[in-house]
DNA sequence: AATACGGGGAA
DNA sequence: TTCCCAGTATT
């Protein structure tokens, strides 16, 4: 039986229950994509859910505040995604009269809409005849067909499209595209794939040439670079001193305290961060530790440290918008992980 | 072509 | 620890 078919056929038998697979609504797909991009399923899911309640259609979305939307997306990562779909979201409500697009050609000119993306929404809400290429489908072919070109290089990448898109079934695209997928997320797993019950086990390449561990070939990526970050808690007649990260390099229009960003770990005994701390806060401030976390991202690892400040004054100018607000309306603001673990602790929840 | 952008789960 | 997840935008 030929690979495609084998494919369906597992697909058929072993898929997942999976709420956007009940629709062909172009909004909910758009929806349950983007919170997928990089994100597994089980952690994308309860966003899912909770997005599509809050916003049933574009419309209802397109009428969202900003700081709504990343409050939702809270905790998921990649803020750009939730800024993008409003921006996108909006433009749908102007520009198309708030009918989603469903061509992979109009798709494909959205914020945040890329080649995969475009692919998956218009084969699934239309059933048009673009393969999907993430990172299930570049592992199942790289190991099936035996491809040893870097995934992430400009070649594999373009070799790669070419043979995803010459093997799409033109008669049910959106089954076929679900079905590789799934079978890259269940049984063609990254380590340790279930090869023993796999359907095309008998002419897979990988698994006949002893190949499983070293396919897909990934070209070695970015060094990962440390940083220190010291945030203050300035309290004040039950309130706190935030500021909105306005042009800062992560977490984009989050929430979180005042800070000083040290070359290595700050300490009170330190002369250089006592300076500068009594430089931004007066120079009667009393700095209390209160604690240490260690922060990982993919591309950083980021040590925290949260100090009280007493006797401060707040007087200088700070390069973001700052604001006193109640720790329960902090609550409310979309903020980074690391600062919601720090509260829970802090308020010893 | 390389880098930035989160957070979590699996081995 | 290391890898990588239903990737995209920017440099």
């Amino acid at each position: 039986m030929a690979f495609q078919q084998e494919l369906t056929r597992w697909y058929l038998a072993n898929k997942r229950n999976l709420p956007w697979r009940h629709t062909q609504d172009p909004y909910v797909i758009w929806l349950s994509e983007i919170i997928l991009q990089q994100t597994r399923v089980e952690q994308g899911l309860p966003y899912f859910n909770r997005f599509l309640e809050a916003y049933p259609a574009v419309s209802d979305f397109a009428a969202a505040s900003e700081t709504e939307i990343l409050k939702l997306w809270q905790g998921l990562g990649y803020y750009s995604r939730g800024r993008n779909m409003l921006f996108t979201a909006r433009q749908i409500m102007d520009l198309y009269d708030g009918v989603f697009p469903v061509s992979y050609k109009d798709l494909i000119k959205l914020k945040g809409v890329g080649e995969y993306t475009a692919a998956a929404i218009s084969s699934f809400s239309s059933g048009e005849a673009k393969a999907v290429l993430d990172g299930n489908v570049f592992r199942v072919l790289a190991r099936y067909f035996g491809i040893s070109t870097p995934i992430n290089s400009t070649a594999g990448k373009k070799q790669f499209s070419e043979l995803a898109q010459s093997l799409i079934d033109q008669e049910d695209p959106a089954l076929y595209n679900q079905a590789i997928m799934e079978f890259g997320a269940l049984q063609c797993k990254p380590k340790s794939p279930d090869c023993e019950v796999c359907p095309l086990v008998l002419s897979c390449y990988a698994k006949n040439n002893k190949l499983i561990p070293v396919l897909p070939v990934k070209l070695k990526t970015v060094k990962v670079k440390t940083r220190y970050i010291n945030y203050f808690i300035c309290e004040q007649d039950n309130t706190v001193l935030v500021n909105k990260r306005i042009l800062e390099d992560i977490w984009q229009h989050l929430y979180d305290f005042p800070r000083i960003e040290t070359a290595a770990e700050a300490a009170v005994n330190h002369e250089e961060f006592t300076q500068e701390v009594k430089q931004k806060f007066g120079a009667d401030v009393i700095i209390r530790p209160l604690m240490e976390m260690k922060h990982l991202l993919t591309h950083q690892i980021i040590y925290v440290q949260f100090f009280a400040l007493d006797n401060y004054i707040v007087n200088f100018n700070m390069s973001t918008e700052a604001n006193w607000v109640t720790w329960p309306d902090l609550d409310q603001l979309p903020q980074p992980k690391i600062l919601t673990k720090f509260i829970n602790f802090y308020f010893n929840k």
